[in-house]
DNA sequence: TGTATTCCTACCAATTTGGTAGTAAAATAG
DNA sequence: CTATTTTACTACCAAATTGGTAGGAATACA
């Protein structure tokens, strides 16, 4: 039940983007990797992920790198984390139909529904934009 | 970001003899093994686990068992979870001091802060009493 | 005294995590 | 137009964790 490094990785990246929101340049991965102590090769694979939402606008060669698409309070911390990390929901049960044979009779998966509705209901309430003002 | 089999098994085994609590019986392992569809063995190696907490009364051979020591609502769903999971923490940062040398300057320490302090409080206020209950 | 049950240790295969390495493709500075 | 910088992509790998199984000792009761 813990967020991995990849999931911490994740939300650091784009928070370094999403300071970087106002400005007209872009961000490359070698800038975050070194600002935040993270190995460029290991970024590089985080972002394989968090491209395949729509999250970012690339350019490659020199002066490219990465920018966000949106302003930052459209990206929900459950959103990012999403992408990388395996499920949020802490049972597939509560995700996928048939997932269980115990369907209905299953006397654990209130527990688990419930947990699961509290914690994607905060993810989803929180955005980069809440933690970039905070600084 | 998963609950794992072993904290999900965990769980129902305490919900199990949260519903025989009022019996004056023991409930054997063997019996809940059937009842949940899980192995014998497994069942053994989590009770490991969740022994080391004061949660049970036990008695061996015939008739023996497990009984829960106190009433149903003593027992979190966050503390059952916390006996056989690593860590409820989002990153370990939140719970260890030192346990990152950018302690103080990290930019996403109040994200999993801020995560930790709700499952936290959700999960400590919900009891194998809340979902007996439910039935 | 036999049987049912907890208690305990050791082992193991599959999966996930947390990376690294190497190279191709594209964009741009000069 | 060329060298360099940067993204994009694929493959590989070691360590840790997960999800068990196996075997037996200790104990309590019918």
């Amino acid at each position: 039940m813990k967020i991995t490094t990849k999931g911490r990785y994740a939300v650091a990246v784009m928070l370094e983007l999403a300071y970087n929101y106002d400005k007209d340049e872009f961000l490359s991965l070698k800038d975050i990797s070194e600002k935040e102590g993270i190995s460029l090769k290991y970024i590089e694979k985080i972002m394989l992920d968090l491209k395949k939402q729509d999250f970012f606008i690339t350019s490659r060669g020199q002066e490219g790198g990465y920018k966000l698409k949106y302003s930052p309070d459209k990206y929900t911390i459950g959103s990012i984390i999403n992408s990388v990390e395996k499920e949020l929901a802490p049972a597939s049960c509560v995700k996928e139909d048939n997932s269980c044979e115990k369907q209905g009779i299953c006397k654990t998966y209130p527990v688990w529904k419930d947990l699961n509705d509290e914690m994607t209901k905060y993810l989803n309430s929180k955005t980069l934009k809440d933690y970039i003002e905070r600084k």
